[in-house]
DNA sequence: AATATTTACCTGTACGTATAAGTAATAAAT
DNA sequence: ATTTATTACTTATACGTACAGGTAAATATT
């Protein structure tokens, strides 16, 4: 290893595991990392840029660079389809129930995506919707818009009940490509409450990201499946 | 927008789209852009690199920045990657330990896919492994192959240790559509015990089944991933 | 006391320069 | 003809400087 910026990085890498820089701490600047380090400042941006990648920290801009709860990384393996796809793909009765309709807020902290700053800046649409199959529940949905010239979103109902017809017809915002992040998590009390399962029970997270045609606007989805009666089926 | 970068990155994005540069073509060197554009080859670099994670190029050191096919969600073209694919990707040491080596057996009797009577006849091959990231168990892999014409399949090792290599090289049989099932549920003692989880934690449960090019043959698996290091991602 | 305003500090962007190292075609030596 | 060295390209790394703009605490003003 003869790469500076990369020994800087495994440098400050362990420092964190170590526990010297804890979760949300924040990290010297990047002007005392190039006098501490004695290297130019472009090599501590560089070190730091690539511990962003690994998901050790986060930068905020005018503030610093945080440590950030380890962030689980990606395998890519497979392919997954969305819920409506698969649910129009097998002839069942649909049906969702909207649990908080969509209003403004902030981003939650560590989003389970990297998120742009201009979609940060724009503030969140959040809400949060329940997905039923023949009348029972098993999809948990929470969508994240960037709340980017959207006049009436909040106000006005989804365009056939759908929110990307809404988008798309509304705003002429289409999706054109997907990026997901599967897991298996443990129902909490409030999830397992509207899934009607136990809590403790083992249910399918999908986080989506669904990238669009205006730059920079993404819109982001958590799923919550219980996957006991409906597993989730794909086809390529 | 009115930064530099930015604005470089869309212009060459656009250059690309509209097909001035073609895939496999290579783009003008940073040099070169730099004159062209009046910008620094710093802000050359950081379009570029923009465009690399928007996934619109690739650079190789040496030779120059190359135009790649942008994924999109075409149905048809299989986005299938095995799992030793994943360490050129990710960086990351993958290993594999061989739980059962492959022996022929029955069909376990309720299968996880409905499978063809040329199929069943045929007999199975079996086979488990661990699939490593880090040296840590996070996969584990069941493998199930019809046992038609594969002559020491079972005796000799596998190509670059990957079975669809195998397959490919030592069989011509490739791997032409796939199907896939995907629930959560809780580890019992066993897999517990070789995914180095307590038993009850919740685990990512994907049946794979392989179409290929051999008539009624496919390839069958059963992942079950803790995910709760490294989840299961995918762009389309 | 509450509210502006200043100030110090931080990251982001952009400039400029130099050197190392990979790639591939060309020229020289065998 | 084949191999080896040179050469001219490319990207990668690293140096250094300057200023724009966000953040938040200290300070001045009301």
């Amino acid at each position: 290893m003869e790469l500076l910026y990369r020994k800087l990085q495994e440098n400050i890498k362990s420092q964190i595991i170590a526990g010297i820089y804890k979760v949300g701490a924040l990290l010297p600047s990047e002007s005392d990392m190039q006098q501490i380090h004695s290297v130019t400042r472009s090599t501590v941006r560089q070190a730091l840029s690539e511990l962003v990648k690994e998901g050790y920290i986060q930068k905020k801009k005018g503030k610093g660079s945080i440590v950030v709860k380890r962030m689980r990384r990606t395998l890519g393996v497979l392919s997954v389809k969305g819920f409506s796809e698969i649910v129009s793909e097998n002839k069942l009765t649909v049906s969702t129930i909207m649990i908080k309709k969509p209003h403004i807020t902030r981003w939650e902290d560590p989003f389970c995506f990297p998120i742009d700053d201009l979609e940060m800046k724009a503030g969140c649409i959040y809400l949060k919707r329940l997905r039923c199959v023949e009348a029972e529940p098993v999809m948990l949905e929470t969508t994240f818009i960037p709340n980017m010239n959207l006049p009436g979103f909040c106000s006005k109902p989804f365009v056939k009940g759908s929110l990307f017809e809404t988008l798309s017809i509304n705003y002429s915002i289409e999706i054109n490509k997907v990026e997901q992040d599967l897991r298996a998590v443990l129902a909490d009390k409030e999830v397992a409450a509207h899934l009607k399962v136990k809590a403790g029970s083992p249910l399918l997270q999908i986080f989506l990201k669904f990238y669009t045609n205006r730059e920079y606007m993404s819109v982001y989805s958590s799923l919550l499946c219980n996957t006991t009666r409906y597993s989730i089926g794909n086809k390529l």
